[in-house]
DNA sequence: GATGTCATGTGAATCGGTGCACAAGCGCGT
DNA sequence: ACGCGCTTGTGCACCGATTCACATGACATC
């Protein structure tokens, strides 16, 4: 079995969520055209430790020089190659309130691979408008939207209360990677990968720490 | 010691993230009339295991009732202490851009107890608009808005390149708190709290397992 | 060609988190 | 008053992730 190839089959993940930083970084380096990077330099440039930047690029086919470092723009294409083979996947956004807007028109997301392919919403008054050159379309032609563009991921932007409406509609159009931005709870098959991202959440996590540290620091000054 | 606090002294980080989407839940049920909540119906809203919620509640004052199970106000109210103590916490959002335009008429800050008090940007030819009825003021007035409106909290929605800039400044300011949304990474002191919120990672790893699920279902069928 | 310096790659210990499984306990119906 | 069913609270084992520390190995210099 594995057919010759010496790539591990799997990553873990809290690898796989520290690829795109290291790739953000070695990117810049290749601006300022270093040609190599050591384990240390990227761990400082991504904010972690500098075993584990080794230990994440073993899993990789990415294998440094010993006493130099890795090859920048060989981890470069590594690490994009893992992290989706380098053909971009267009998204669809469905529900263009204020943030659909503004992740809409993000340029983030086109450079780093995932330009917006689509924009749908359920609200009629909606519908039709242009949003950066692309026209809001109704919910219900979301199966079409994402045939005629091939979209793969598709991210959810409506209010809470529509959050499960849209991931069964994205499910049902076939879309395997939803990113939910609802701060709400939404089921879909376990052969369906979601991500939540939650702005409140974050918030109250912060304030979570912030209190504590008030309420410790006032009894005890002491702070963890 | 303690001073006869049965609090305990540490939440683990995991249960802190978890908490407000607990709250979210509760108060979802508080509008239904249900006036109590077994472990098992909370760990189905916020879609985790059962005994890990009976867990992480046992690090509040939050005691059930064996039988019945919890009462819904007494939760609400112990997860809103333990997350900040009731009090809102303004925010200031630095970087008014298409995002940061955006997060400053989300409505779910000013829900979850997190107002924005003040906007601030670096570009002259922003400063000055007003933005869902408020000013933008200059960046350097920051430490002013601060004092001014009592910020804890700093949302980061610059472009990368001014992320660093814009951590700094809030530092400076006193603001023990931020969120980043940029796609950097910055360095803050380490009694500040910095918490990362990456749309362009979160795409990543969706990309990831697309990318593997494809390849080894062509290959073995096996998606993990 | 030998040697010193530097950085990789990894074994092993540790830490935090998760989830099962069960004992303890409360309330309701009979 | 008694017992049954339901739910909490938690001990324990498992798992993934992190980090230290060190052996391995390459390059440059003399």
């Amino acid at each position: 079995m594995n057919g010759g190839l010496d790539r591990p089959e799997v990553i873990p993940e809290a690898t796989v969520a520290r690829l795109p930083v290291y790739l953000r970084g070695l990117i810049e380096l290749t601006e300022s055209g270093m040609a190599t990077v050591s384990s240390v330099e990227l761990a400082d440039l991504a904010g972690v430790n500098a075993a584990n930047v080794r230990k994440d690029l073993s899993y990789l086919h990415a294998h440094g020089t010993r006493g130099v470092g890795y090859q920048v723009d060989h981890l470069i294409g590594e690490i994009s190659l893992a992290l989706g083979g380098g053909e971009p996947s267009p998204v669809v956004i469905v529900g263009i309130g204020n943030l659909g807007r503004a992740l809409s028109q993000y340029d983030g997301f086109v450079a780093g691979g995932f330009p917006v392919a689509g924009l749908v919403d359920a609200d009629p008054a909606v519908v039709g408008r242009y949003i950066g050159g692309r026209v809001v379309r109704p919910v219900e032609e979301l199966a079409d939207v994402v045939t005629e563009s091939g979209c793969t991921v598709g991210i959810i932007a409506t209010p809470s209360a529509s959050a499960q409406e849209a991931a069964d509609h994205l499910v049902a159009a076939g879309i395997p990677s939803i990113l939910n931005f609802a701060p709400a709870v939404v089921h879909v098959p376990e052969d369906v990968d979601l991500r939540q991202v939650d702005l409140a959440t974050e918030l109250q996590i912060l304030g979570y720490h912030q209190h504590r540290r008030m309420a410790s620091g006032a009894n005890a000054g002491a702070v963890g």
